[in-house]
DNA sequence: CCTATTGTCTACCAAGTGAGTTGAGTTACA
DNA sequence: TGTAACTCAACTCACTTGGTAGACAATAGG
């Protein structure tokens, strides 16, 4: 799962995509259009403005841009920033490669192939999509619209 | 990321893959080979054992064995069961769907679309393969086996 | 029936992570 | 000079992770 934080970066720099080359935008601004704590976000912000991906100006006009423009950040880029990696596993992450604790030898490991699979499919997704990409949202899923297929397994509770 | 107690549940069920219809297989001797943690892995065999998915029978010939062919069991029933789910946010998932906190309505949420995309891919590979197949361990990346392009950003440390 | 062996179960624990908050400081415009 | 912004380090506090301890229960062999 992403985290909270990761979540709220996400959608805070799709905020500041949409507003992209209108000069500074400010925190509470952002904080209340996406629903994220006014302080949190602050964190958020600073550590963006660290990593050099949003610009940011302090004073009566001050406010945060992206330093970069939206056609060049990928959420592949993003999520990697905020998390890391991609991967499921460390030992399947390409850009941020390490080796599981207690796991067998990397040559020994079956569920290492599955892992780089599906770490190079969601990067396939994740760095094929761009901020500046227009994005439909879904609707809902509908109560009607059940899952493709009854989780077989599964049999305990929760 | 996965959990290190999935991870060794993968790794403990694809053991029992290997040796199903040969009787009872041994905590001890899976512990070993998987380089597990003895203990813990009590604690996570007697937990597959209550939701079913491994018999065991206690005493001098006592041990683990799959309570369903492995060609039944595929590697996102395994990850949903320790997991809850394959998804990267709440919303997403089709199985444990969730309304993500501090979320935008569903409705509105640009990252859901994207996230849902990922997590269809992603089970699309993981219900593919099962405990049965055989999946061939691919050898650590090389030196020189550099990540596809370098990631764009990523200014700060780490 | 005794005993060694093997699994079961509840409880506990230390360290880390996640999700924020506090509060003092700095910059910039007016 | 005042005040509306952003900055940054430190701190909190509940929850999760990755285990361990130890008493208990069943089973096969002698």
């Amino acid at each position: 799962m992403l985290s909270q934080k990761t979540r709220y970066a996400i959608r805070a720099m799709q905020h500041l995509a949409d507003r992209h080359g209108q000069g500074p935008v400010q925190l509470a601004e952002i904080a209340a259009a996406q629903n994220i704590p006014v302080k949190f976000l602050t964190t958020i912000l600073s550590e963006l403005a660290r990593y050099g991906m949003v610009g940011s100006k302090r004073g009566k006009v001050g406010g945060y841009w992206l330093a970069i423009p939206p056609v060049d950040i990928t959420y592949g880029d993003l999520i990697r920033l905020m998390r890391g990696s991609l991967a499921l596993v460390p030992c399947a992450s390409r850009f941020a490669h390490e080796k599981c604790s207690h796991c067998l030898a990397e040559g020994d490991c079956r569920t290492r192939t599955l892992m780089l699979q599906v770490r190079d499919q969601t990067a396939s997704i994740l760095d094929g999509i761009r901020l500046s990409d227009r994005i439909d949202p879904l609707p809902p899923f509908a109560d009607d619209e059940a899952p493709p297929a009854a989780p077989k397994l599964h049999l305990g509770d929760e």
